[in-house]
DNA sequence: TTATAATATGAACATATACTAATATATACA
DNA sequence: TGTATATATTAGTATATGTTCATATTATAA
């Protein structure tokens, strides 16, 4: 890739910096990073602590997995959700306390 | 409004938190945001630059006047913009340099 | 005032996005 | 094997978003 000092911005970084942005641009997505910040939690555990649809919090998940800003640890059945992505999360604490001051 | 240390997160935190990421989560407005890294620029200067309609421009900088991203210093018709919170161009700036390490 | 240049706005359109219900898949265990 | 539990996937729908064209607005200068 390298950007070095050329001020055009190529494609694909362009790609990867607005799909960032746009994980984060979310309120749903938001709230399940914000709830990873404390600890792994299931599908289902995402779903009942702020109240969601197993099927919606799945399908954000993989849009989530897919940027690799989670990961999963499976236990049987049950897959535990964890942040992946330190600078991402802290662009988001950064925010909300921005947010809220 | 206040965080603290509640966990949850109130609804207004949660959509300026969006909104901000939402602003950075498109091509075209990284691109202006990145031109105006560098100093300010009329509206067909940044149209010129990036190759878009005026119209385009227009209405990206509403939205990233909306959200006070961007401020303009008036100079006869034209308008110089510029911008207008550090925080966020510095978040852009290092997803950047993240992005194409 | 009229003409010109720069910018803003409104409406229309196509595409992207988020949610939902229903169903499929996968793992564990009897 | 069959059943139960947890998660993933698919298709449908409603809404949001970004761009464009055409037009309106604003400020300057003649």
């Amino acid at each position: 890739m390298e950007n070095d000092n050329n001020n055009d911005l190529d494609e694909e970084t362009l790609f990867v910096v607005s799909q960032t942005f746009k994980a984060l641009g979310d309120p749903t997505r938001i709230r399940i990073l914000h709830l990873l910040f404390q600890k792994e939690y299931s599908v289902n555990g995402i779903a009942e602590a702020l109240h969601l649809r197993q099927s919606t919090v799945s399908h954000q998940l993989r849009f989530l997995k897919n940027l690799r800003l989670v990961k999963y640890r499976r236990e049987g059945t049950t897959l535990n959700y964890s942040h992946d992505d330190e600078h991402v999360m802290n662009m988001l604490k950064q925010t909300i306390d921005h947010a809220c001051h």
